[in-house]
DNA sequence: AGGACGGCGTTTTTT
DNA sequence: ACGCCGTCCT
């Protein structure tokens, strides 16, 4: 508590809200003054604390609504927020500051705008728009596009940006060999280009919030007194930009809190800074720190083995997850085969769950990457089992939609050179690349938009007649168009731009089987524009919230990436594909190291506390990653899991091997799992049939040695190079090189 | 202007 | 193994 007593404390009768909560959330909620950091385990009712905490401050009469700042990092958290605190307070819930970092620090830009050279009406671009101005960029600069890909730069950059750094900030220890040592001349130029585009990308958003409000302190201190408390939502994702920004806005107030959990920080490969949260109470002294750690969401096996997994991480802030439910099932543990077997798994027991009567929409596969949802997809084609795959392709970045967007950008802003490109010759309409070459070269000779020096281009005979007939009519139309912004509808003009431009024409010719929907689609992007007051409202929309409000109808298992998955809950989680290399990813070991692991045991934690009823986890043997049969090894997250929480069930010859295999230290060491028995379960040394290869040999330890010839199912014919307890280096005569469990091969 | 071919990459992706 | 992208050729 800080020193100001809150009259709440001694008023007889406390509001219902608060009655409602329990000891920790209550805490939190009262806790209006000073930085106040919120842990908040999974499924601990942390939605319900930041609302409540809103409703509270307002109750208080702390504040009024238009001087909450509530900031979240998806749309999807922004509304829910929204729509719950609309429930307990009403339509007060309009005037409130609550969105994405990205929104909130737009809607301060278009109001600032001047002041880093950009005009209000600038636009945001997106990851195409992004890329192919990183290429024209290095194409001009001679970079090796093979050496040194659009996409990598544009990293570069972007994680520049993540740390609030401008071309002139970024360290010079840090100006790295990319590019061949030019990367930041580069970043220089993209930055530039930008501005004379009038365009931001998403990390300008905040890079430029971060400009003025550091530039102008007369900015800052508007928005300082305006916010007179701060919120925050899923601390552990902010970057360094983000942070900066926070801290900026909180200064004055001090009345920052942030709510997050360290264990479900996923996001550093996006430049999210863990070490954030960690930092809290040393960047905000005298900081409260209030643990939420009561699980409402999971059974006490769930939570048992997500915490036990978790523990295994150094430098946690440390939460007790418990519950005062029953204890459910175990969580169950599989070993088959390969993927095949594991779709095959996966697909009976959600038949058979359907038949139990679980709702197939309450059931979720969560999968470390987005390939291995294929298998699952075809199973259940197979089987019928109706499924959604949460996370593909989004609408917005349809080629079509982003077409009809490029148009409807350059109608509300000339200046967007980008989306001038992207419809010049869509449909084609003989504007080659000759012609936009010269276009090009005149607008960067002249530093004018590409629309400027098209108009003076067909003044001249520079073109042939016949091009330069088309990008004249092109212009007079788009003229014609933008005459018509303040006149007409935007829907309607939009649908007269799909029409006179010939672009829905294009498709309605088009042969292939997608026409029809993306004609479909079109539409659809016309009826969504109604909801919006004007062509530049609707903009932003898109480029801010680049989901799309998805049918939630139909009972249907979901299938997504952990990523995704933050966030939801479902009654039963299957967590497949637990191997070594796939997930933990080898990728991120090795570009990460320990915090790379660190970070995918976060995942799986994230992962298993997804799940109120059910967990089951599963691993295959063998996987065919990239066309390449892999002998696969247990993930070393399944050994860290407890057995007392587990029930464990394996294809014969598979799971007993992979048990007693496990990490300890460094090493692969062998441990004998059975003698503790598993749950009275006889399942794991069932005879093999249809395994040859995982039969006898098995049990003979250590009976390999360098110059062995052995067989294996996959590899074929090969001989032991090394030996590395029960993992073998093989050379073997057809696949080459590989590393295998000594359990899947035999003296041959 | 459109198709064929070759080379490369292939984890995750809230905005 | 496979698909996508970019280039080159017709």
């Amino acid at each position: 508590m800080t020193e100001t007593e809150l009259p709440l404390s001694y008023s007889p009768a406390a509001p219902a809200y608060l009655a409602a909560l329990n000891d920790a959330q209550r805490r939190a909620v009262e806790a209006v003054d000073g930085p106040v950091l919120v842990l908040a385990g999974a499924g601990t009712g942390k939605t319900r604390v930041l609302t409540t905490r809103l409703a509270h401050i307002l109750a208080l009469r702390r504040a009024f609504p238009s001087q909450l700042l509530a900031v979240t990092f998806t749309n999807r958290a922004a509304r829910e927020m929204r729509e719950r605190l609309e429930k307990m307070i009403g339509p007060d819930a309009d005037g409130l500051w609550l969105g994405t970092f990205h929104s909130l620090a737009a809607r301060i830009l278009r109001r600032h705008a001047e002041l880093v050279g950009l005009k209000s009406n600038f636009t945001i671009l997106d990851t195409d728009d992004q890329l192919r101005l990183v290429k024209q960029i290095a194409l001009a600069e001679k970079i090796d596009d093979r050496r040194w890909p659009a996409r990598v730069l544009l990293g570069a950059f972007e994680r520049w940006k993540d740390r609030g750094l401008t071309p002139d900030k970024v360290p010079v220890g840090e100006q790295s060999d990319l590019a061949g040592g030019r990367i930041v001349e580069l970043f220089r130029q993209y930055q530039e280009r930008l501005l004379a585009l009038n365009a931001a990308d998403f990390g300008d958003l905040l890079l430029h919030n971060l400009t003025f409000f550091t530039n102008r302190p007369e900015v800052l201190s508007e928005y300082q007194r305006r916010f007179r408390y701060i919120l925050v939502d899923e601390y552990q994702d902010t970057n360094v930009a983000q942070y900066l920004w926070l801290r900026l806005l909180a200064q004055a107030h001090r009345n920052l809190c942030c709510v997050g959990d360290d264990d479900q920080s996923i996001y550093s490969w996006r430049g999210a800074e863990i070490g954030n949260i960690l930092r809290f109470e040393k960047d905000f002294p005298g900081a409260e720190v209030i643990r939420l750690e009561q699980n409402y969401r999971s059974t006490p096996h769930i939570l048992a083995a997500a915490s036990a997994l978790i523990a295994k991480n150094q430098g946690r802030l440390g939460k007790t997850l418990w519950t005062e439910e029953n204890a459910g099932e175990k969580i169950a543990l599989r070993g088959v085969w390969d993927a095949e077997e594991e779709a095959r798994w996966v697909g009976d027991e959600v038949e058979t769950l359907q038949r139990k009567g679980e709702r197939l929409s309450q059931i979720a596969i969560l999968v470390r990457a987005g390939f291995q949802t294929r298998e699952f997809e075809e199973r259940f084609i197979t089987l019928g089992v109706p499924y959604r795959v949460v996370g593909g392709p989004r609408f917005y970045e349809r080629q079509e939609i982003r077409d009809a967007l490029a148009y409807l950008r350059l109608i509300n802003q000339p200046a967007d050179d980008l989306a001038f490109e992207r419809v010049i010759n869509t449909p084609r309409r003989g504007i080659g690349t000759t012609t936009v070459q010269s276009l090009h070269a005149l607008a960067r000779a002249q530093r004018m938009t590409l629309v400027e020096a098209a108009s003076r281009l067909i003044e001249t005979d520079e073109l042939k007649p016949a091009a330069r007939k088309a990008l004249g009519g092109f212009l007079m139309t788009l003229d014609r168009w933008r005459g018509l912004v303040d006149t007409i509808p935007h829907t309607e003009l939009a649908a007269l731009m799909l029409d006179e431009s010939g672009y829905t024409a294009m498709w309605q010719a088009d042969k292939s089987a997608d026409a029809p929907g993306r004609l479909e689609n079109l539409k659809e992007l016309v009826v969504a524009m109604a909801e919006f007051e004007n062509l530049g409202g609707f903009l932003e929309h898109v480029s801010l919230v680049m989901e799309t409000a998805i049918a939630n109808n139909g009972d249907m298992v979901s299938l997504m990436t952990l990523h995704s998955a933050k966030g939801l809950e479902f009654d039963i989680v299957f967590l497949p594909g637990w191997e070594e290399g796939l997930f933990p990813s080898q990728r991120s070991m090795d570009e990460l190291g320990t915090p790379g692991l660190e970070e995918e045991r976060r995942l799986a934690y994230v992962g298993i506390t997804r799940a109120r009823r059910r967990a089951l986890i599963s691993f295959a043997a063998n996987r065919r990653i990239h066309g390449q049969w892999l002998s696969a090894i247990p993930s070393r997250f399944v050994a860290e899991l407890p057995q007392d929480h587990m029930d464990v069930a394996a294809d014969p010859g598979l799971y007993p091997r992979a048990m007693e295999t496990s990490r300890v230290g460094n090493q692969w060491q062998k441990r004998d799992f059975r003698p503790q028995g598993f749950g009275g379960r006889a399942a794991p040394l069932i005879e093999a049939k249809g395994f040859p290869v995982a039969g006898r040999e098995v049990h003979k330890v250590g009976g390999f040695k360098p110059g062995d010839r052995v067989f294996h199912q996959k590899f074929g014919y090969g001989t032991v190079q090394r030996v590395e307890d029960n993992k073998l280096a093989i050379d073997f005569e057809k696949a080459g090189d590989k590393m295998v469990m000594d359990s899947f091969v035999e003296k041959a």
